[in-house]
DNA sequence: CCACGGATTGGCT
DNA sequence: GCCAATCCGTGGA
């Protein structure tokens, strides 16, 4: 399986492009994370774009800073950032370098190793089914379930520690456009994409939106 | 199903 | 010192 994964490996040239391209294209992509023996695959669901140039809401808006760094660097990176005390979330970087561009992961359908996804985020082996429901809707879940954290900040993902691999084939009729979530600035922009009800996709009322 | 508030740390003004 | 690209439990309709 991994073999696979890896020969499908999307190249650099992906994340080179037109930010709201990508975060379009990465609907219905694998997520892959392997560490030693431990393989992660999901499939992106939800996500949405942040601009530094234009868009307030994005982290990189006020230039480059230690945080950020990693944003600034140019596509084809991980950016994990750590927020309200508590969660991480994980970003796809895009863009050539010095832009500021990113893409937040904020739903993935399991595809392999739901187990193991589901002991990381519970602490346990058997869950209910509302916990299953929850175990990827959201990018800070996303991070646990993966185990994914500060020290995967700036991942190359041309690498095979943590890669997207070319997952299935969405038609546009499927993909939904609407506001982001949890911001307070640059809030009209229309730069969320999801697949149509699929079931891990965050609970928010833009689910309604076209 | 929906609304609300508490948790808890680090980053930046 | 303020507040965040969140999550979860609680309480009510």
């Amino acid at each position: 399986m991994i073999k696979n994964l890896q020969k499908h490996k999307l190249p650099k040239e992906f994340y080179y492009r037109d930010l709201l391209t990508i975060a379009k294209d990465l609907l219905g992509k694998y997520l892959v994370k392997k560490d030693n023996d431990i393989l992660y695959v999901g499939k992106l669901v939800e996500v949405e774009a942040y601009d530094g140039a234009i868009d307030e809401a994005a982290h990189s808006f006020g230039g480059k800073t230690p945080r950020n760094a990693v944003m600034f660097k140019g596509g084809g990176l991980l950016y994990v950032y750590f927020t309200y005390g508590m969660h991480h979330c994980a970003n796809v970087v895009a863009g050539k370098e010095g832009e500021g561009k990113a893409i937040l992961i904020r739903g993935i359908e399991p595809v392999y190793n739901i187990e193991k996804m589901a002991f990381n985020r519970y602490g346990e082996n058997t869950v209910t089914k509302t916990q299953m429901k929850n175990i990827t809707n959201g990018p800070g879940k996303i991070c646990k379930a993966f185990a994914i954290d500060k020290s995967h900040n700036g991942t190359d993902l041309s690498g095979n520690s943590i890669f997207i691999s070319k997952g299935e084939d969405i038609p546009g009729d499927q993909i939904r456009i609407s506001t982001r979530i949890g911001i307070t600035r640059s809030v009209d922009l229309p730069w969320r994409f999801f697949i149509n009800k699929n079931k891990f996709v965050t609970n928010a009322p833009q689910n309604n939106a076209k």
